[in-house]
DNA sequence: CGGGTTTGACCGGCGC
DNA sequence: GCGCCGGTCAAACCCG
């Protein structure tokens, strides 16, 4: 297993919303209307399609998606009162990147990840596995959904638009590049970890587009549980 | 034996 | 109306 870098000079976490989604949340779950859930999508560097994140997960399908030769796959979480749901799959573009779809809110804390390294924060250690967690802690913690006016703050993949992308602002003391720079890129064992896959940010399309990271540390508060914050 | 994965079938939305 | 496609179900299977 090995987890290759991309040569970000501050790789972070990438949230998008994927055209798809805009269709994916109409599909109506045998009879009954779904409701709409805050999605976010992240592009994550890794051989490994399913990246540890602090919470557990079950697979309830696996489908070929059209356009790519990779499957999508699905899970759940397992706690039973948590609706969350991800879709994992991989870049057509490019196989090596995994594009992992987060939908819905926990209504749980990572208690439920007891597995190996034991708890969130060790999670939150493992650079990786941290943009995803802080990803899912907003997946879980932003209510209502984010806006898309508060959502902007990392380079962008497109224009600002409500459906076609979402980001997120990333926290001052906290930022992904932080954990980048000061956590797990510099600690031995870590790169060969499953969970240290590095979730990457795609460069602005446009060199306007600041790449700093300017995170509402409020907001970091609100929607980053302290057992996934550094220091 | 319990929990997770695999996989084919099924359902509903959407575009033509 | 029809076919395609994404999402989900559920039975069978696997594994610790």
């Amino acid at each position: 297993m090995a987890v290759s870098l991309i040569g970000f000079d501050s790789a972070c976490v990438c949230l998008i919303r994927p055209a798809a989604a805009a269709t994916a949340t109409a599909t109506a779950k045998k009879g009954q209307k779904r409701a709409r859930q805050p999605r976010f999508a992240f592009m994550t560097k890794s051989e490994i399609d399913h990246l540890e994140d602090g919470y557990r997960w079950r697979k309830y399908g696996q489908k070929a998606v059209k356009n790519s030769p990779f499957p999508r796959s699905y899970y759940r979480c397992t706690n039973s009162k948590c609706t969350v749901k991800k879709r994992v799959e991989r870049s057509s573009d490019d196989p090596s990147v995994v594009i992992t779809t987060y939908e819905g809110q926990h209504c749980h804390h990572t208690a439920s990840f007891q597995r190996g390294v034991g708890g969130a924060a060790v999670a939150a250690h493992i650079h990786g596995a941290a943009a995803v967690a802080l990803a899912e802690q907003m997946s879980a913690f932003v209510s209502p959904p984010p806006q898309p006016h508060m959502l902007y703050g990392l380079p962008r993949l497109h224009p600002p638009s409500s459906e076609t992308a979402v980001s997120c602002s990333m926290p001052t003391t906290t930022s992904l590049q932080e954990l980048n720079n000061s956590e797990g890129l510099q600690r031995p064992g870590y790169n060969n970890s499953p969970q240290a896959a590095v979730t990457i940010a795609q460069r602005p399309p446009s060199p306007s587009v600041p790449p700093a990271v300017s995170f509402d540390k409020g907001l970091l508060d609100d929607i980053v549980p302290p057992g996934v914050r550094l220091g």
